[in-house]
DNA sequence: GTGCCGGTGTCAACAGTGTTGACAAACTCG
DNA sequence: CGAGTTTGTCAACACTGTTGACACCGGCAC
């Protein structure tokens, strides 16, 4: 009963998950998505709690990128670097989506998806159920500070973002050695290569740590 | 020459550290700040590009809590450790801190001597430059990690967040054991205790795996 | 001294933002 | 038909960052 609902959760999701998409997330307000959805912004409020409440289900709908089909015979560590690095991909393929989705657990269907999946491979790994809930905790954190640190940088494109590491280094090194030794020393490997690379070095450190158990 | 200043950029940024201290970092605006100094917002302006060159500047002057030097006969992980603790815990004492400094490297005073300092340690611990510059960046996100996804825990203060992680628990318990066998098992040890131990015993992890030269 | 240059702060305005409360439209049920 | 309920509209409030024109006022050159 009532009057007929022109809008709906989903086709307001769909609208701000495109203008994030072609836009990014500073593009996301609720006069913009009035005018996509040709309705007054205040309609809005009466699907979702506020802005933030939507931009978290945007956030988690995003998330359905993550893929956590286990493969036929993967070793438990293949299945939880895939997903860390799908992740880690995922939340920088959109501009600062990291935001949306940051902070405490939402309890939103992808992110408890991946939540499973995730500590499942590490269950799988033999570990006990206190130490895989200590290893998920380790890796995630790993993941979302990666992509926390490399959020703005990603968002300039691959192109833009190996000048913008060369010109950090070329920064580093032109630093005074007196006062920054370690900087300067070190200038040529920091920001060298591409961030998802560090990113799996530092990801297969912690995994190979983990699974030796070193959590207690 | 030119009419007296009645303004500066120490000044400023003391009242806009003031400001983020007692209300977040949420609570200051350009106005807010103008009240508070007596002056026109747009007087800011005369001394910072934009509200977030001022944020970057007041986050750089918290960093100065974190603590570099180096004691002495202390070895290089022991180091490490509590410079990674206490920058994580500078960026959680002040409500969505990590967003002022996130990104980017600001190149800011603080920043550089952290920086400086964390990496100088690794180098200490035998590891060749590149090792280093890689287990420099592996620590950083592990933190900058740990730190952005307890922002939010962390701001209602520890008796708050302890309720908060135990609701959790029970709502992860609850979960149908059908669709979530992992959560389900590992339900109790999820958020277990303090979220620094958690980031402690992560971050012994990384650096035991670092040091064993694990990043080639 | 006079005049000017230029840094400084003020003011008003623009273009946004999230959000709310009153109102009207449009349906179902009794 | 009227009551009740849900949904979208409208106007308004209280904010936000930022800019361009203006006035103030000091030191410098003449």
């Amino acid at each position: 009963m009532g009057r007929p609902a022109s809008l709906s959760r989903d086709r307001i999701e769909v609208a701000a998950a495109q203008i994030v998409e072609a836009e990014g997330v500073d593009a996301l307000s609720a006069r913009r998505l009035g005018s996509e959805l040709g309705c007054d912004p205040s309609a809005l409020y009466r699907h979702f709690a506020d802005m933030d409440d939507l931009r978290r289900c945007v956030g988690d709908r995003m998330l359905a990128a993550v893929r956590t089909t286990v493969r036929t015979g993967e070793p438990w560590d293949r299945t939880a670097r895939r997903i860390c690095i799908d992740l880690r991909r995922t939340l920088l393929a959109h501009r600062r989506l990291a935001d949306l989705v940051q902070g405490a657990p939402t309890r939103l269907p992808n992110e408890m998806r991946i939540s499973e999946a995730l500590l499942a491979a590490l269950l799988r790994s033999g570990l006990n159920p206190a130490q895989a809930a200590a290893a998920y905790h380790a890796v995630v954190e790993l993941t979302i500070g990666s992509a926390a640190i490399d959020a703005d940088v990603a968002a300039q494109g691959t192109r833009a973002a190996a000048s913008t590491y060369r010109n950090w280094r070329n920064d580093y090194r032109r630093l005074d050695p007196e006062q920054f030794p370690a900087l300067t020393a070190a200038a040529e490997h920091l920001y060298r290569g591409s961030a998802a690379d560090r990113f799996e070095r530092a990801l297969d450190a912690l995994l190979l740590s983990l699974s030796r158990g070193t959590l207690g």
